[in-house]
DNA sequence: GGGGGTAAGTTTTTT
DNA sequence: ACTTACCCCC
């Protein structure tokens, strides 16, 4: 059993590197370990570069030593280098392993960072230029649907038929599309409040301009707008970044593609590092055609393709790419390795869940017996909800586990109601944070006392706090809320007084003390209010290591994840999406099922493409083993507290059966797929003619297994389900192609018709989009339906 | 202002 | 089936 060569082990520090290189000296040692693709991805620094790097094939070794190259052979100072990624982990472990690289020179590299972080930096210092002040609050989600909720009260709309949370959905989407309020497509617009989306989206903007607040969206866009406005600006930023590097290049969104080429059209020296079989944030706006389109807007571009992969053996290797040949939108990569075949995949079937979980747990058991490290063990999953489970199992039979997700910290209520005290100090024009507190613990400020300061904070253009000042002096509030509101602005008053002669951290235990915050929660007997006081020491205590409030509540905005840093030996709990980026030696790929997995969201909101991101994510799931993969699958699962039959995933059937075995799951009786009625109730619309259950598309599939075009083999379906015998074969039915193909056909109905929808009744029609129809049904409210199941009433 | 009852929404997640 | 958010009433 060699070792394996793992690539993405940190090449050891090696001192002056930099210093011999740059005196010409041999050709420096970072380069020995590459092969040749790698080296030429390092090497090639002038002009545009795009990489395909697929799963395991050493991706982020490239782009550090390709940094650590452009340092080293004095090409550009590290101040010089602009490196973007996409979250704040994979930005860590970049300058870590630079600094592996190039020891303590890393530390100069203050342009690697995500792209809402760099553009925090640039918008900080150019913040006049789009209408904020330097000292901007940046708005998190939860924010933002709260001033969503005031602007769409503010227009007398129902909040009930308009929830906020629609709109933040839409806005967000205009954001990540780099659409200002302008910009909107009048049919887009319209599908919000009766057309007035693109009016509450302006007024939204302008709140968010008052409030001297952007929220993420804005960081890009903000940025996008400074540049545009002001090319002196732009072009200073493209003469200092001589090189720049993206990471993950294909889960750029259309914001970040501007936002990027406006800076590389400069000296364009571009790299972009991506696989675009692992782009799996189609649904929050990113855009795998931005791979596409780098060589267009970047003509001349060198494309290296990685193939080698350095991290699974043949036959996990040979079952994902099986896998993603499925996918017909793909650049085509052919990943192999030199490596062993390993032991094959396996595939698993269970009577249910819960069985599911004891096998897995039971697998585990046995791999401890052979010394296999739990740490080097992880549980993938589609959905969260299917964590519980194992939870419950590895409790019970003692396997250590943690799990990645869940509930964040800096989300929790006590969480933010502190930082909410603290952004009032910092930041007096933050009027969201001081609603938040204003009554926060009960001082008997009600909704009245509330409305009437933002009456007057309205009227007068000024922030919230600043109004109360004015207010108190005045009788319009009864002698109780009066004062006592008088008391809570001199108490941030003098908090802020302080913030330059106390510690930061000291002055926070202070507010918190003197505001009766934390005598709330000592009051408080439910049960988790004792977890919350921790909760707020521990806050206190990360604060420590920042050097002051203001420092600390910039790194919280951006970044919503609190540092955990045990380091026992556990099992990995957590979402396929969590992991990508990360490798196991044991990957467990449980809840196989179609109606899980491709997740019927996926498909109904995204079509085919959507099929094509849950296959992406399939493959992900398969490529984080090095050494073994087992898929399990269930025959009952129960889905929002109803137990379905389920079948097995339409992935399950496209995996090559030279390179998987099957197993059983030990005296589980399982072996029934046949579906006793119910069930699949979310396919009833696409199948308005079906009595029988077995019409449903899923159905369909199983009886049909192995016959698919495309798909090489035959599939396990069959192993599964014992023959099949079914009723009539119908043509592969996804909800989606049918959407999918929607988009470009001229609509028989008009807005405003009246018709007939065999499932909703009758209603009346609202938009339209290709062939789908927003209805406003008289019975059911509104509903996106395919026009083929609508008829004119 | 607090508590209880009802209604709605339950994929993935960063920033 | 379950949680969470909101509304209304006390």
């Amino acid at each position: 059993m060699p070792p394996r060569d793992s690539q993405d082990a940190p090449t050891p520090r090696a001192g002056g590197i930099a210093a011999r290189a740059q005196a010409g000296a041999a050709p420096a040692r970072y380069l020995a370990g590459l092969n040749p693709e790698q080296r030429r991805a390092v090497e090639a620094l002038d002009g545009p570069v795009l990489v395909l790097a697929g799963a395991g094939t050493g991706k982020t070794r490239v782009l550090t030593t390709r940094i650590a190259h452009i340092i080293a052979t004095g090409r550009a100072r590290t101040q010089e280098i602009l490196s973007v990624t996409f979250t704040n982990k994979a930005a860590r472990e970049m300058k870590h392993r630079i600094a592996m690289l190039i020891g303590d020179v890393a530390e100069g590299m203050q342009w690697l960072g995500t792209f809402h972080s760099i553009s925090t930096k640039l918008l900080r210092r150019h913040a006049e230029l789009v209408g904020l002040r330097s000292d901007f609050t940046i708005l998190d989600t939860d924010d933002q649907i709260r001033l969503m909720k005031q602007v769409i009260r503010a227009e007398n709309i129902d909040e009930k038929r308009w929830p906020a949370r629609q709109l933040a959905f839409l806005i967000d989407g205009w954001k990540n599309r780099a659409l200002t309020p302008e910009k909107v497509s009048a049919g887009e617009a319209a599908s919000f409040a009766g057309g007035k989306g693109q009016k509450l989206y302006a007024a939204y903007q302008e709140r968010l301009k008052t409030l001297n607040a952007c929220d993420f969206g804005d960081l890009l866009m903000e940025t996008i707008r400074l540049f545009q406005d002001n090319p002196d600006i732009l072009k200073s930023y493209q003469d200092r970044f001589r090189y720049i590097l993206v990471d993950e290049y294909q889960d750029t969104n259309v914001a970040q593609y501007l936002w990027l080429r406006l800076l590389a059209q400069g000296r364009r020296n571009v790299c972009c590092v991506g696989d675009d079989d692992q782009s799996i944030y189609g649904w929050r706006g990113a855009e795998v055609d931005n791979i596409l389109r780098f060589e267009h807007d970047f003509p001349g571009a060198t494309v290296i393709k990685l193939e080698r992969n350095y991290r699974s053996t043949g036959h996990i290797l040979a079952s994902a790419s099986h896998l993603i040949a499925n996918n017909e939108g793909r650049l085509g990569k052919t990943l192999f390795t030199d490596g062993e075949s390993g032991e094959k995949v396996t595939v698993t079937g269970s009577w249910d869940s819960e069985e599911e979980a004891r096998l897995v747990a039971e697998e585990i058991e046995q791999l401890q017996r052979k010394n296999h490290s739990l740490n080097e063990i992880a549980i993938l999953v589609r959905a969260s909800f299917q964590m519980r489970e194992f939870e419950e199992r590895f409790v019970t039979v003692g396997i250590p586990y943690r799990v990645i997700g869940g509930p964040r910290f800096y989300e929790r209520a006590e969480i933010r109601d502190a930082l909410a005290y603290f952004r009032c100090v910092c930041q007096p024009a933050d009027d969201l944070a001081f609603e938040r507190i204003v009554n926060v613990p009960k001082r008997g400020l009600g909704d009245a006392t509330i409305n009437v300061v933002h009456e007057y904070a309205r009227g007068q253009q000024i922030p919230m706090i600043q109004a109360v000042r004015f207010i108190v002096e005045t009788e319009e509030l009864k002698p109780k809320p009066r004062q006592t509101l008088r008391e809570l602005v001199d108490s941030i008053a003098r908090w802020a007084s302080m913030l330059d002669t106390t510690p930061h951290h000291e002055l926070c235990e202070t507010i918190l003390e003197e505001s009766g915050y934390t005598a709330m929660w000592k009051a408080d007997r439910s049960a988790d209010a004792a977890g919350r006081l921790e909760n707020l020491k521990e806050l206190i205590r990360s604060m420590q290591d920042f050097e002051n409030l203001r420092a600390f509540l910039e790194h919280i905005s951006l970044v919503m994840e609190a540092a955990s840093g045990e380091a026992e030996d556990r099992v990995t709990i957590m979402t396929l999406h969590g992991a990508k980026g990360l490798e196991f030696e044991t990957v467990f790929l449980p809840g196989w099922e179609e109606g899980l997995f491709p997740h019927p969201r996926a498909l109904d909101e995204q079509g085919r493409a959507g099929l094509e991101e849950e296959r992406r994510l399939a493959y992900v799931g398969i490529t984080r083993a090095k050494r073994r993969a087992k898929l399990y699958f269930a025959s009952n699962r129960r889905i929002h507290g109803m137990w379905n039959a389920t079948i097995p995933s339409r992935f399950v059937d496209e995996l090559p059966e030279a390179n998987v075995e099957v197993t059983e799951g030990a005296g589980s009786g399982f072996g029934g797929y046949g579906r006793q009625g119910g069930g699949a109730s979310r396919f009833d619309q696409m199948q308005p003619f079906g009595a029988s259950s077995y019409n449903t598309p899923g159905w369909q599939r199983a009886q049909k297994a192995g016959t698919r075009p495309g798909s090489t083999g035959g599939g396990f379906g069959e192993a599964f389900r014992g023959g099949s015998a079914g009723p009539q074969r119908q043509p592969l039915l996804i909800e989606g192609e049918l959407l999918a193909k929607s988009t470009g056909v001229v609509s028989s109905f008009t807005v405003g018709a009246r018709i007939f929808h065999v499932k909703f009744g009758y209603g009346e029609v609202s938009a339209i989009d290709g062939n789908k129809l927003t209805v406003d049904f008289d019975k059911a409210g509104r509903k996106m339906v395919l026009e083929s199941f609508v008829q004119v009433a």
